[in-house]
DNA sequence: CATCGATCTGAACGGTGTCAACATAAATCT
DNA sequence: AGATTTATGTTGACACCGTTCAGATCGATG
């Protein structure tokens, strides 16, 4: 018996499992936190049994890697989205900067499965080398606004952002910034105002930092 | 009655086995890496039933922080004598930043837990507060280099200032970089040349960084 | 229609964090 | 000293976890 006529009922045979887990895991991440989220509590979520999932990743890692994977895509549209919104070159690289952290804030689970992936390896997530990832984002942006295209001093210019961006994305949750973050007009207000302190967010003919 | 104080003798069951347990911790953590960090290994190690550490923690969570702890010691200690060996202050800060980073790199296990530790929480480590903290030498180091002594403006200087070094210890794990490091003679040049792109890092008389 | 391969289930194994009940050694009190 | 309280450690149990494997079920292919 179907239990609801526009979701696709369950029969034996799940339609697309994959993809039903990772949304499921994903609901998890958003409704209990990272700690809340095995494997088994996933396929409960997805009304399976807890070993259907091996038919589809070999391992848990594995779908906490899709569940990875599409965090950063979205990662990379906003980004893209901040970028294209920017009112002048100068300033879209620190535009990135701060749609990247309110990302982090806004998806907190997510942002930790991101990277808590990455802490065993040794190599960035395929992700990063797409054209429409935040990692070549913020190289073009930095090249934009008038940055050295040399190669290597390119590359160092990005990783220094993104360094910044995701220190300042794990630094923000404390609640000893609170007040500061008040009198800098909220949480956008501190970002800007941290980004403002960090080298490569400061191009020529941007502004510098009121205070 | 105890036999000789200065003496190894165990005073009864196993001596102090709050220390003995941090000490094992850090030795599994060391030896197989933070994912065989359970506290049941830990027990084990320590060579005691996996409920014996109940009567000196009263989490898993409380025995981490405490091995936590040590490392943020150790990081103070470490970061103390960098900023002691610096030849001016104008490059103190630098300093701290490249002894932050390669104690994160010397200490991966440790460094994990050090911060798994702060992602649940909305507020710093205690430790962070100590006179001999990191953080605390940070916003010395910011002053003695001419910073804004402003209090906001400190702060702001010192939370990006530490952003940009964690964020650095979380990306100079990866592969993608090896070739840049060996062109920047080896991994501290790397470090050096990301910290030379991160404003804070810059104070004025400091020299550019070479390339 | 019969078969095959992909998909799901059920039960099981060893591992984990945690707790309650019990045991023992140390410290304290007469 | 001896008795008692307190601190510490052990045993055994519970629920949950990741993972595997033999078998049930179904969709597609011959």
């Amino acid at each position: 018996m179907r239990e609801t006529a526009s979701a696709a009922a369950k029969p034996y045979h799940h339609g697309d499992l994959s993809r039903a887990l990772v949304m499921a895991a994903r609901r998890i991440l958003e409704a209990e936190g990272p700690g809340a989220l095995s494997l088994r509590a996933v396929a409960r979520e997805a009304g399976v049994s807890p070993a259907a999932p091996y038919h589809h990743f070999k391992d848990k890692n594995e779908l906490l890697e899709a569940v990875a994977h599409e965090g950063w895509m979205q990662l990379g549209a906003e980004v893209a989205k901040a970028r294209a919104e920017a009112d002048s070159q100068h300033n879209a690289l620190t535009n990135i900067g701060v749609a990247y952290v309110t990302f982090s804030r806004q998806n907190p689970a997510l942002y930790r499965v991101m990277y808590d992936g990455m802490r065993d390896r040794t190599e960035m997530p395929l992700h990063a080398k797409d054209a429409e990832s935040g990692w070549n984002q913020v190289e073009c942006a930095i090249v934009e606004a008038g940055g050295d295209p040399d190669p290597a001093e390119l590359q160092l210019a990005t990783i220094a952002a993104w360094c910044a961006a995701h220190g300042l994305a794990e630094m923000t949750t404390f609640k000893e910034f609170d007040s500061l973050k008040e009198s800098l007009g909220g949480e956008e207000g501190f970002i800007r105002a941290i980004l403002d302190h960090i080298g490569v967010f400061i191009r020529p003919g941007r502004d510098k930092p009121v205070h």
